[in-house]
DNA sequence: CGCAAATACAACACCGGTGTTGACTTTACG
DNA sequence: CGTAAAGTCAACACCGGTGTTGTATTTGCG
């Protein structure tokens, strides 16, 4: 009476090996031409896999798209904790972005038909811009979730933009270093002489108190 | 012999009043859901017009699409014109991208696949930051065409997530200041500061000439 | 061996779109 | 009035997807 479910055997390796295939396709498919098209068809047939099989696999289509886009956030997750602080890492993050369309295509897809998931991979992103802007070497008035949104932009865009641009691997990777050596530059010097745009200077304020005076405030 | 085709009456007025109506629904549905995913019939259906009168305007769905982007195309050139040079005008534009999401997902959509339009919107948009760049009022190491694609991605985003995140337009407009005022800021001051990240400045180069410099040696 | 899980395959019902065609109605204008 | 342009309508063929079902076939393991 201890198992009422006889312990049923099971061929797993090969099930999950199926599987693995078929959310590998469904990836491939998915970085290019976005989960809007991804369809199970396609996905069944660059697995090797009759499209019955991957049905059983995942009982919709929706499914299959949740089930990649979760191991996506996931990837994602686990890769910015090794980067810590991100500024100092901004060339490996472009190369990390650039190298997986899936999730540029994934964040737009999210971002245009607002699902449950969106919210995470936002945060996620939002999260380290806080911190930047929250430590000592930002500029005391800076908004972390409007930089965030700016940030976003390029990370989301650029990937997909870098792809149609660029034939070869090596000119996207050179074109993306470029990408990043400006973004850094902006960071570090913003990109106008104040002293030629009065008005501008007037809307937002004078050159800012650094963010590390806070600190300093605290223990002096 | 002098017209040999006979003057042809034609109810011009109705016929380009109906055609602006279905292209006015088609510019509704390209904001709301993007072209890929615009429908004749929905369009027709939107427009108060049989599904068989739209296709006697627009021989295909296609040719609907492109004609809709056309005059978005031109209208935007057509706002731009007007607001020179446009860092001055953030606040306008900002707006203006925001009440405008057919432009953002036509951005899009051109993005992700790759048609003979796009390089025409990316240039409108290119041309502006190289104006900047060339102009006095920036720094002298700015990279025009990098920076383009950093402000891009905002302009293209933003309207989008907007709409999402924020209920009325009330708060749509609010927070799209604040973004405005962070862009500016960010432009103005950049956002870390320099000596707390040697290794950063290591990379991009020290505090950078004005490009104001190069002006001021042609006519000194 | 023999069972059951994993997979293959074909057929089906269904949906929502595209683009076409032919016959009908409305309406402005010469 | 009569004509032709503009628009309506219903029907059709076609496509490519989704999800289901019933019947095979392979294959690992007890």
């Amino acid at each position: 009476m201890a198992a009422p479910t006889p312990p049923r055997r099971e061929r797993r390796s090969d099930f999950v090996q199926t599987r693995r295939r078929i959310i590998a396709a469904a990836r491939r498919q998915m970085a290019e031409r976005g989960p809007e098209s991804l369809t199970v068809s396609a996905v069944a047939h660059t697995a090797g896999v009759n499209r019955t099989t991957a049905y059983q696999h995942f009982r919709t289509r929706d499914e299959l798209v949740r089930a990649v886009s979760e191991e996506l956030l996931a990837e994602v997750a686990g890769y910015l904790e090794t980067k810590r602080p991100i500024v100092e890492h901004i060339d490996a993050l472009a190369d990390y972005f650039l190298a997986h369309p899936e999730l540029a295509r994934l964040a737009l897809y999210w971002l245009l038909s607002d699902s449950p998931l969106p919210r995470a991979g936002k945060e996620l992103f939002l999260h380290e811009t806080r911190k930047i802007v929250e430590g000592a070497g930002a500029r005391a008035d800076a908004d972390a979730e409007m930089l965030g949104h700016l940030m976003m932009g390029v990370a989301v865009l650029w990937p997909l933009h870098a792809r149609i641009e660029f034939e070869d691997d090596t000119a996207r990777r050179a074109a993306t270093s470029r990408l990043a050596r400006e973004l850094k530059r902006v960071l570090l010097y913003g990109l106008l002489r104040p002293e030629e745009w009065p008005r501008l200077v007037a809307e937002v304020g004078a050159a800012p108190a650094a963010a590390a005076a806070r600190r300093k405030r605290r223990s002096p």
